[in-house]
DNA sequence: GTGAAGGGCCAC
DNA sequence: AAACGTGGCCCTTCAC
């Protein structure tokens, strides 16, 4: 339909309905860039195709009278609004319509949850609609042209279908998710959707200029680096190659490889930095390559390629966020990944608030060792963040049995780097070799550590005690995380030992940033903050300058208060500031 | 030309 | 022989 009147009774028509399938239909898949055609609504019977085509030369979406009824429908918490991967559907209502969707229920994210991490499930609607109902679903007109001026009977068919099949697919995967004891973390990802749709569309502000003042002084470096690398390593091509000195592409291990060994240089298995970092001081070749690898990375994976994610329209970049990015829980980001910028203030100073603005940046204190602490119960792993002293050296203290004032800057990051490794399931192989002790050296500072915090060890244990026997997790809020190995093969039960050991400990920290997302966007409605990054344990916010202090402690409360309904027998700690830019 | 795999490295 | 969890993205290499 397409004119005011019909709207309005397809509007009644479903009013009385608890639960409606939802989906749109748009010219583009960036809310920026294409129209919003059709809006879908369908209690399973009757089924509403809504074309906005008619209404756009009406005036504006947001305020068109003659839509108030829909706009005031789609908001409304009342109805249940089931759509799959509803993210994609708030973002374009949102952006076309001014309307925040409520009551959502995403079933693409329910078959994630369902799956648990297992196999190689694909989560598309003809996907969950093949495993749930034993139905093809044919999506051939998802791409077809929605811009047209008239669309097609087969596209309005198509339109009508993939809305008025969701109350069905509603009905079999939420009969899995009660069965399975995932009602809660569902609830926890769906009351997320909104909160990241409104975060990917107010996208995070870069400075252009800055970040290519940066990338240029990158590339002279990348430059002058590579020319010296070449010269070096052209003494081991010319003995090499009878035509003397040859190119080498820097850039490719085998052929750096190469040169590196006909110079004599005893190359380990991997020519990573790690491995390479003991021969740097030998030869300075070497060093010469890390230092040219470093300025590679900088300028291919951090440089023009950044910039071409800024959307001219708004001047801002809008990266992509998974929800459940990894089986764990944690979101994932692209296109591009801004939770991997490095940390280093030059490239992180970009990022920054425009003018007026001011950016609040918080993050959780240690939130996973302090989750581990929790679950743990361990009385001494506990009096160490009730200390309230700085964690590492507590810890250091307690294992070493010294005073904390007496902890020395070596025994610190041994407890530090015990501390990270045992979230982890770290073994004492693996800790030698990180700390330069030797093996009995290594297993004699782990058991120190575990006689410290017994109960620490007991849970640890039971953790992979239990993954052996169930081949399954949960973290706070009920994730589930299953997992497959082989019984005969030592290092596939090792292997699932350890992700039983990190995956409760790292999905209860993705449990608490989602419900944090969600706490925060109610205390921040109808204030100027918008929530412009997430990285795992950190949440960025924008607002005006003049409401920093406001949403300051806005922030601060919200993420608190989220942590501490996870999290009970540990204090949960918030660092937070006010800064114009993201870099410290 | 396109795509997958592997090495390498950035983040938490 | 041995590897400490989760991602994304860059480049090269190799197959089609």
């Amino acid at each position: 339909m397409s004119d005011a009147e019909s709207l309005k009774k397809a509007c009644a028509d479903l009013a009385d309905a608890e639960l409606l399938g939802f989906d749109v239909e748009t010219t583009d898949l960036d809310p920026y860039r294409g129209d919003l055609r059709l809006i879908q609504l369908s209690d399973g019977q009757k089924t509403k195709v809504i074309d906005l085509k008619a209404f756009r030369g009406k005036g504006d979406l947001k305020t068109l009278p003659e839509l108030a009824p829909l706009r005031e429908f789609l908001a409304s918490p009342r109805q249940r609004k089931v759509a799959h991967n509803a993210k994609f559907d708030c973002k374009w209502v949102r952006h076309h319509l001014g309307i925040e969707v409520g009551n959502i229920y995403d079933t693409y994210l329910a078959s994630i949850l369902i799956a648990a991490g297992e196999g190689e499930r694909r989560h598309g609607l003809a996907d969950v609609v093949q495993v749930f109902l034993q139905r093809t679903l044919d999506k051939t007109e998802q791409v077809s042209d929605w811009s047209a001026n008239e669309l097609t009977q087969s596209q309005v068919e198509y339109a009508a279908r993939d809305a008025a099949i969701m109350p069905e697919v509603y009905e079999k995967l939420n009969e899995r998710i009660e069965q399975d004891a995932l009602g809660d973390v569902l609830a926890l990802e769906n009351d997320c959707v909104v909160p990241v749709a409104e975060m990917e569309l107010n996208g995070f502000y870069l400075d252009q200029t800055r970040w290519r003042e940066q990338l240029d002084k990158v590339v002279k470096e990348q430059t002058r680096s590579g020319l010296e690398l070449q010269e070096l390593l052209a003494a081991g091509v010319a003995q090499a190659s009878l035509f003397g000195r040859a190119e080498i592409n820097l850039d490719s291990q085998a052929q750096v490889s190469e040169a590196l060994l006909n110079l004599g240089v005893p190359i380990p298995n991997t020519t990573r930095a790690w491995e390479l970092q003991p021969l740097a001081e030998k030869f300075p070749v070497v060093e010469k390559l890390l230092e040219y690898r470093g300025f590679a990375k900088a300028s291919q994976s951090f440089g023009e390629n950044i910039l071409e994610f800024v959307e001219p329209s708004t001047g801002r970049i809008h990266a992509d966020f998974r929800a459940i990015g990894a089986p764990t829980g944690r979101f994932s980001c692209s296109r591009p990944n801004l939770q991997q910028i490095p940390h280093e203030a030059e490239y992180r100073r970009c990022f920054r608030a425009p003018e007026g603005r001011q950016l609040v940046i918080a993050d959780y204190s240690q939130i996973e060792l302090r989750i581990l602490a929790d679950f743990s119960e361990d009385a001494n792993f506990i009096a160490a963040f009730e200390s309230g002293q700085d964690f590492h050296a507590a810890t250091a203290a307690q294992v070493f049995r010294i005073k904390t004032e007496d902890v020395s800057e070596d025994q610190r990051s041994f407890a530090k780097r015990l501390n990270f490794g045992v979230v982890y399931g770290i073994g004492a192989s693996r800790f030698a070799m990180m700390t330069g002790l030797s093996q009995s050296e290594a297993e004699n500072t782990l058991r120190k550590y575990f006689a410290t915090y017994p109960r620490l060890d007991e849970w640890l244990r039971t953790a992979a005690a239990t993954a052996k026997e169930t081949r399954m997790t949960r973290t706070r809020s009920g994730r589930l995380a299953k997992f497959r190995f082989d019984e005969n093969d030592r290092a596939s039960v090792a292997a699932a030992q350890r992700y039983a050991k990190n995956m409760p400990i790292q999905g209860t920290s993705a449990d608490i940033l989602k419900r944090s997302l969600r706490v925060l966007h109610d205390d921040i409605r109808f204030s100027s903050a918008r929530l412009v990054n997430i990285v795992h344990d950190e949440v960025i916010v924008e607002c005006d300058a003049a409401d920093a202090e406001a949403t300051h402690s806005k922030l601060e409360s919200a993420m608190t208060r989220a942590g501490n309904e996870y999290v009970t027998r540990v204090p949960v700690k918030v660092d937070i500031r006010t800064a114009d830019a993201w870099a410290k």
